[in-house]
DNA sequence: AATTTATTAAACAAATTGTTGGTTATCTGT
DNA sequence: ACAGATAACCAACAATTTGTTTAATAAATT
């Protein structure tokens, strides 16, 4: 990529988080950040289509940098835990960055992508130890784990990484193995 | 109230939940809504600073209107259910709005003064039962099952209130309580 | 019926938004 | 190092939105 777009791309990506972490996405302007990024807006509006696309970019940016990361050693069934520890360890790497895209979209949608690869090899284990399985029971475990997950990773965040990566994926795959029953009371 | 005052904001608010079911809330403009509801724009600005002023306030109204459900009966020390139950049932009474909130907000962190207080109270309880527990441990656990229950209430809401709210209540009791294990495997 | 209050109408400057055509600066491949 | 390609800049544009203000009008309350 030529040397000047990739500058272009940086610094706006980069004066765009600055301003996230000083007042809520409505509130950023094109031409706010073109002023402190100095950039011309034509030059914006080339890449991007406005402050939310590029906000959008920045996402999938992060998607590809997890997908990659859980893909290395990729066998066919890793257990959950893998495609966890993945995205918490991208977080831990990418600190201000993941406090932005988690803060900023409310919910993490953007992370579907991931999660619902990983609980989709869930669904088929589960399916295939138990094929009397009830689909809208699975349909829903999966949603609750999936929601809980992204929850603790947020919250984790929001406390400034005060675990390790390993440590949150334990914490992670507990309760949803067994949820508070035997996470709270019989640990 | 004054007759015109209970006009004007209602006519202001079913336009903006009409709006908003079209398109995103970022591209709803206060000259928009008042066109459409035949409303002077200087009388939106009497009541709402802007677009999401306007949403939360909305916000607030749902947020009542749960509290005021599960504060009917309420004793000292009601089970879970108890909460998640009124928050379900005004959902399913208001569904288009419903469908509304879930979704612009992203993550409806609107709702957090409700179930915290709920959880709050589980804390209490898990606390008592077991002195020795770990405060951190119960800290991670309400916040995966808080962010579970949201997202399988979300869920509920996309499937277009496939189930009853009895339904919906039970299954997501039983996943807070014992995890996917016996909720998938030992049902 | 008189008074209070809400809504309207019209106008205002300021800011933002996309888009344009022409110029300058920088990069890439030979 | 040179030439062609391409990116970034500049300035200007109309259109839209935003808050805010004033005075006039309409509706509610007492």
């Amino acid at each position: 990529m030529d040397r000047r777009v990739k500058y272009t791309k940086k610094v706006i990506k980069d004066t765009f988080i600055d301003l996230l972490s000083e007042k809520d996405i409505n509130k950023v302007t094109v031409s706010e950040i073109c002023k402190i990024a100095d950039i011309n807006r034509a030059t914006f509006y080339r890449y991007y289509l406005d402050v939310f696309d590029l906000l959008e970019k920045m996402e999938d940016d992060f998607v590809l940098e997890v997908k990659a990361a859980y893909t290395k050693n990729d066998n066919d069934e890793q257990p959950l835990s893998h495609y966890v520890y993945s995205l918490v360890k991208i977080c831990y790497e990418n600190q201000k960055l993941a406090k932005i895209l988690f803060t900023t979209t409310g919910k993490p949608y953007f992370l579907n992508s991931i999660l619902e690869e990983a609980y989709s090899k869930c669904k088929i284990r589960w399916t295939r130890e138990r094929p009397e399985i009830d689909k809208d029971d699975i349909e829903y475990a999966t949603v609750y784990i999936f929601n809980g997950t992204l929850g603790i990773v947020n919250y984790w965040i929001k406390c400034d990484f005060d675990k390790s990566c390993e440590e949150i994926t334990k914490i992670i795959e507990d309760l949803a193995q067994y949820g508070i029953k035997r996470f709270i009371y019989k640990k």
